[in-house]
DNA sequence: CTAGGGTTAG
């Protein structure tokens, strides 16, 4: 196994344990790192990055001072470091000072040639022609506020390779800085690092404003590599990194799910005597956000804490959707709580971090109270909050409150309503069922040219199929494709449950010629399963390759809607065959749990033929165990859920008349809805008087 | 965008 990355650190830039023999002038040492390595990586081995420890082990034998090395080797065991040297850092903790400006008289002339030379035409000869009209000599000064003051980032460049051929004073390193970042914001890395090696090459130094530049460019232009790289080099040279590089290359290796890498050097800046600050934290926040991960998430809380960092807004709401990512919306509330409880001020991101949270938890009444206080407050709304709280209606089916927004993002001076706001409002009445408001909606959006989506599509066509209204939902598909929409596997699924329900031929067949556009396999494998010529080693084949090229999250639906449609054609041999098909590819994980007492059938993410078709099944299987005489638990139990929607039509009305159909003694559980259950002593009489021939049809 | 780091949408 290669040594851990603390492990190798410790052997560049070692760290004094927290063990009694410690003393207490060391910097404070936390006990425990959290780094959740039982996660698997986040990226695949193939990335060419290094991993720190391999770029630290390069870097500490050439940058680590002589005389400290010889310190360490002379004293390899001790841990004692004498307080007034400071043991070796990783960074320095003196943020680089910038020199200032002086005045200049001239600054309104000099801006006002400025905004002439970036508004001219992009190209050379025009630029060239309007910097012979300059007002003033291109002094320093002079020089440096006209670069700064250019964009876009292709006029800084004319204008910096200008001032190099004029010679008329020496290139500085600011020089080189102010260029570096125009060429940033056209995430020109190649021209940066050219001018970083002209800068090496011509002797002129490189310092943290220049480093942090490269590599947040870098970052930015997903080099992170290259980002690395240049890191790795500034050490190479005796520089150490300020607060600001150090922060910006642990984002780097936080962008790159390097975990353990950015608790290392956090922990390693922290032992050298850094206070990281809210930005830092910031960095650590985001990370264990995007991991989902929040055992992280209270590290990073802890550590604010115990270093008396206060959050800042920017810190909260990285926490604040860390926490949503997290899956945790009650820590979130009291996360917002904490907020304003300090006297910051929520702004536009903040809102729609909580806006979201509540709306995928389908917390309404927060949801509500949120948008009250919203009002009441006056806080800040952008395009982007309107939109998250319009999907957060539709998540919760706020339908009011929905079109309340809806009319004041129309009356809004900065925002029209875009297709995610359409698409919302789609859902929201599709969902309700409300098929003549989602026609309104989507005949209004031709006439504002909203684009519709696939999304939006697919929520009208889910809706119209419902509601029988097969001939509006052809048209809005051939829509839809006529406006370039691409239909994915949930469009398709969508299809395929409208297949489930038609009950005329007719209409299934209207419905199978759209997907027949968007998914001709699908069709044929329903065909095969319909086919007088059923044979299970086909539709076994052919669903199989059907399944391996559909998303994850539509393959279950898939099979769902496959069952259901083999029952509504009363061929449930075969809705067996399919469930048998789906559990083998592994589309209905824990769909039996087992204890000593209990066995239960959770079929929570189940359609209702697919729901009826495993209570049949498990049925199969106990009247098996029973003619067997093996032992059998005391309480049986099925799970259909309640549905957390308010739309959700209730799987388990369905499944409670099919249980009443068959006759079996489930019984509605009184403490917990969507629960059915049965005691051994009721279920095995049961079991034993049905015939075992045709024990799957009803 | 008057030389450098962190946060918003199925």
């Amino acid at each position: 196994m290669a040594p851990t990355l603390s492990t190798a650190l410790d052997v560049h830039f070692p760290i004094p344990q927290s063990d009694a023999k410690t003393p207490i002038f060391f910097t404070r040492r936390k006990s425990t790192i959290y780094c959740n390595s039982s996660k698997p990586p986040q990226n695949p081995p193939a990335r060419k990055t290094p991993s720190l420890s391999e770029q630290l082990q390069p870097l500490s034998s050439t940058t680590l001072p002589n005389k400290d090395q010889a310190r360490l080797l002379s004293k390899p065991k001790s841990t004692w470091v004498n307080p007034t040297k400071p043991k070796r850092s990783v960074l320095s903790l003196q943020r680089q000072t910038r020199s200032p400006y002086a005045y200049n008289p001239k600054v309104r002339e000099l801006k006002l040639f400025a905004k002439k030379l970036s508004d001219c035409e992009d190209s050379e000869d025009a630029f060239l022609g309007v910097l012979e009209e300059i007002p003033l000599e291109p002094t320093r000064e002079n020089a440096l506020l006209v670069l700064n003051s250019l964009k876009p980032w292709q006029k800084t460049h004319l204008f910096f390779d200008w001032i190099k051929t004029k010679n008329l004073f020496p290139m500085e390193t600011i020089f080189y800085n102010v260029t570096m970042k125009s060429l940033r914001f056209g995430r020109q890395f190649e021209l940066i690092e050219e001018l970083a090696n002209e800068m090496v090459s011509n002797d002129i130094p490189l310092d943290n404003i220049t480093y942090s530049t490269i590599i947040t460019c870098a970052k930015r232009c997903n080099l992170f590599d290259k980002a690395v790289e240049w890191f790795e080099r500034m050490y190479k040279t005796g520089l150490m990194p300020d607060e600001v590089t150090y922060s910006a290359i642990l984002d780097v290796y936080a962008k790159l799910g390097k975990v353990e890498e950015v608790v290392s050097l956090y922990e390693r800046g922290v032992a050298s005597g850094w206070k990281p600050d809210p930005i830092a934290f910031s960095v650590l926040a985001k990370m264990y956000g995007e991991a989902g991960d929040y055992d992280g998430i209270r590290y990073v809380l802890e550590e604010m804490k115990s270093l008396g960092v206060r959050p800042n807004l920017v810190v909260y709401n990285t926490l604040l959707e860390a926490m949503g990512k997290a899956g945790k919306p009650g820590l979130a509330r009291s996360l917002f709580q904490e907020l304003l409880g300090s006297g910051l001020t929520p702004n536009e991101k903040t809102l729609t971090s909580l806006a979201k949270i509540y709306g995928k938890a389908r917390w309404a009444k927060d949801a509500l109270e949120l948008w009250e206080e919203m009002k009441s407050k006056n806080w800040p709304m952008d395009f982007i909050l309107y939109n998250t709280l319009l999907t957060m209606c539709a998540d919760i089916g706020l339908v009011e409150e929905a079109e309340q927004l809806f009319m004041d993002m129309k009356q809004s001076r900065h925002c029209r309503p875009d297709s995610w706001s359409y698409t919302a409002m789609l859902k929201i009445y599709g969902s309700g069922g409300n098929v003549g408001k989602a026609m309104e909606f989507f005949e209004e959006m031709s006439e504002v040219g909203v684009e519709l989506n696939v999304m939006g599509a697919t929520c009208l066509i889910q809706c119209l199929g419902k509601a029988g209204r097969i001939d509006e939902l052809v048209r809005v598909f051939s829509v839809s494709v006529k406006q370039g929409i691409k239909p994915d596997d949930r469009l398709c699924g969508c299809l395929l449950s409208i297949v489930s329900r038609c009950e005329s031929r007719e209409d299934m067949d209207k419905v199978l010629a759209c997907l027949q556009q968007a998914n001709p396999r699908l069709v044929a494998l329903v065909k095969s399963i319909a086919d007088e010529e059923y044979c299970l080693d086909t539709v076994k084949e052919e669903f199989k390759g059907i399944i391996s090229d559909t998303k994850d999250d539509a393959r279950r639906p898939f099979c769902n809607c496959l069952i259901d449609i083999c029952r509504s054609k009363n061929l449930h041999d075969r809705a067996h065959d399919l469930l048998y098909l789906g559990t083998l590819y592994g589309l209905y994980p824990g769909l039996h749990n087992k204890t000593a007492n209990e066995w239960s059938l959770d079929v929570r993410s189940l359609s209702v033929g697919a729901a009826q078709t495993a209570l049949e099944e498990w049925m199969v299987t106990l009247a098996k165990i029973v003619k067997r005489e093996e032992a059998l638990p005391e309480l049986f139990s099925a799970q259909t859920g309640t549905g957390t929607h308010k739309f959700s039509q209730g799987l388990s009305n369905s499944f409670a008349s099919h249980l009443k159909k068959l006759a079996a003694p489930f019984r509605q559980s009184e403490e917990k809805a969507g629960c059915f259950v049965a005691t051994r002593e009721d279920l095995v009489p049961w079991l034993k008087s049905r015939s075992p021939s045709p024990a799957v049809s009803v």
